[in-house]
DNA sequence: CGGCTAGTTGACCAGCTTCAAGTATTGTGG
DNA sequence: CCACAATACTTGAAGCTGGTCAACTAGCCG
């Protein structure tokens, strides 16, 4: 269960039993968390990055004025920073947005568990990409989609990053957060994300009722999201 | 010339002589390309990383009904994506905004740079991590920023990396795209770029005329712009 | 000179926000 | 286990930001 991450890594490379140990021992011991709690707030020091366990976390930025923007939300198995390197100062802040279960890796001990394997660096720069490119994914749906497709696309990208770590059964699964959250992550008000979410219910592309989302149609809601599963390279697509 | 790669990364790790060396070896042959030519386009499997020499690129992503979305400027120095992994499928396209020279740098090729000096390592990470710093805050913008503080914020950001490159000279430099590609890479229509623009001249911060553009008060187009440039990590504040 | 691209302006419109109020749902202390 | 508060969700009405459409101007190059 510690391991999510393994999951998902799998997903990049080909990891050994070795690998699996090695990357095992690298990440500190569970920490624990209520909602709306942070683990890194703007202008921190980092001593670690972090790994989601268990539970929903976001990467969010408060402008002066009390504006919040989520800039991305983290699943269990998520490492929330490239792996590579810590910033020496926090320029956004790392926040619980339901109950958290997460743990420490140094930077320097994940470097040296790539240089030690081949595959664990194919995997680590694997992950990197994929959040990189689900950034690139992100700044596109907040440019041009609008509000239908932005939340659509986003129930798209959450099915398949669920799908990797085996939380959806059926086109089912749960989005422990509230709408606001999702106003925050999407760049929209939560009246407007209320509205949204009726429309998309109302083409009958999904339900969604007490925190539980059923897609009924994936390529339908794909379509209506102008979603490309493509960038989140799902069959170890990489090279060097 | 070839090396304002080198210039920027300076900002980020101390290089010896013999670290510029490895780097500028590294660098394939310049090639030339004219404007709205493109060197990657969506679907592609790239051969290579792309270093921008002169002149100004852009990665974007077009959605199958036209919409098109810059997802990032590429300056001169610039790396059009980070250092250590080439994916299979290029999700994005990569194409020049102006007349362009570029050169390939193969990733591996880099990483083994980065083998063989911990400084080269430590640059190469830090610009990552301004990279993915700066699509943290370009999704900031486009959430929650204004039309009139999305053009401030880029105008801001473009200082501070034109600067680093030794292009500002007494807050005047050149943007030598359309505001077209401005309207593209900032989610507006061009007609409202125009708009935002005359409201910016209006308030005395900027000039702008034939693709020159002037800050006049960088303290009061921050203010405006909500801009913080600690994303920017400007003193290779970096650690492992 | 003519054709193309870039920039500018005006009028109208739509998508989303704002404000406000009301209904569920969840959590908490007695 | 209930009463009450707090949070989440829903709905309506009005207004603003930015989009759309269309036309016109200015510069550039063959």
């Amino acid at each position: 269960m510690t391991n999510l991450f393994l999951k998902k890594l799998r997903h990049g490379a080909d990891l050994t039993a070795d690998d699996e140990r090695l990357l095992t021992a690298s990440v500190g011991t569970a920490q624990r968390l209520n909602s709306h709690q942070d683990i890194n707030v703007e202008g921190d020091r980092p001593l670690a990055l972090t790994l989601i366990i268990d539970g929903w976390a976001c990467r969010y930025r408060d402008l002066p004025d009390g504006r919040r923007m989520i800039i991305a939300l983290l699943l269990p198995g998520d490492l929330c920073e490239p792996f590579g390197v810590l910033p020496r100062r926090m320029d956004h802040s790392l926040g619980a947005l339901t109950r958290l279960t997460y743990a420490q890796v140094a930077a320097s001990t994940l470097r040296a568990a790539a240089y030690q394997s081949a595959r664990i660096e194919h995997a680590l720069w694997w992950d990197a990409l994929v959040s990189s490119a689900m950034m690139n994914e992100r700044s596109v749906s907040l440019g041009v989609r609008s509000a239908v497709e932005r939340v659509a696309h986003l129930f798209c990208e959450l099915h398949f990053r669920l799908n990797m770590i085996g939380h959806v059964s059926d086109g089912r699964f749960g989005i422990p957060i509230t709408q606001t959250d999702v106003a925050n992550a999407t760049g929209m008000t939560p009246v407007h994300v209320n509205r949204s979410l009726q429309a998309l219910r109302a083409t009958g592309l999904i339900s969604l009722r007490e925190r539980q989302l059923v897609i009924h149609d994936l390529s339908g809601l794909e379509d209506l999201a102008l979603f490309d599963p493509g960038y989140l390279h799902l069959k170890g697509t990489l090279m060097g």
